[in-house]
DNA sequence: GCCAACGTTGGC
DNA sequence: GCCAACGTTGGC
C-alpha cells in the first residue's frame, strides 16, 4: 500500500483509565500498555503518522465511539514493559528486544454525539466493523474508509 | 456481578 | 503440535 494513503483505526480505552477528556487535556499521549500481539503488530508495522483514529470507550455505559484522534508518532518501543513497578511490566522485555510497541496519538475532536456500540451494530455499512463483532476484544483495530466516513458523520 | 469469547501457557 | 486450564476482556 502506498505510504501516501491515509488509513484508519479504532483504539479502545476504558474511560476510568484514560478517556477522551484526558486526551483533550493532554493534547497528545503515548499509547502504552498494549500486550496483545495482533494489536502490537498494527502499531509497530501499519500505523502511519496522520492516520485517523476513532477513540472508543469500552466498559462505559453505553460503550461508544467518543471522538477522533490521529497518529502523531509511528511505532516505537513501549518502555513501560521494562519498568517492574508498572502494571504492564513484562519480564521478557529487554532494552534490546523491547517486544512491545506503541504509537503516539494526538487529540483531534470530541464528538458532539457519541456513537454507541448498539448504533454501530444497527447502522447499514458497519455490519463488518471489527468492534461490532461478537466477542471482539482486540484493542487496536483497523477501520475501513467507508466505516470511518459513516462513524464520523454519525458523531459530528 | 455474570459469563461468553478470546489469547496464552504449559503438560504431554 | 495438541488441547485443557487459566486469566482477561468487555458487553450485558
Amino acid at each position: 500500500m502506498p505510504s501516501s494513503t491515509r488509513r484508519f483505526w479504532l483504539l479502545k480505552s476504558e474511560p476510568d483509565c484514560y478517556s477522551i477528556d484526558d486526551l483533550q487535556r493532554d493534547g497528545a499521549t503515548f499509547w502504552s500498555g498494549i500486550r496483545n500481539y495482533q494489536a502490537r503488530n498494527y502499531m509497530r508495522d501499519d500505523m502511519r503518522q496522520g492516520d485517523g483514529v476513532l477513540f472508543y470507550h469500552s466498559g462505559a455505559e453505553p460503550p461508544c465511539v467518543v471522538g477522533i484522534a490521529e497518529v502523531a508518532r509511528e511505532g516505537y518501543g513501549d518502555h513501560t514493559a521494562l519498568d517492574p513497578d508498572d502494571d504492564h511490566f513484562d519480564a521478557k522485555a529487554t532494552p534490546d528486544t523491547m517486544i512491545w510497541s506503541m504509537v503516539d496519538v494526538r487529540f483531534v475532536k470530541k464528538f458532539t454525539e457519541p456513537v454507541p456500540l448498539a448504533t454501530l451494530k444497527a447502522t447499514p455499512g458497519l455490519e463488518r466493523m471489527v468492534v461490532a463483532q461478537r466477542g471482539s476484544r482486540l484493542s487496536v483495530q483497523p477501520v475501513t474508509d467507508e466505516e470511518w466516513s459513516i462513524v464520523t458523520q454519525l458523531g459530528h
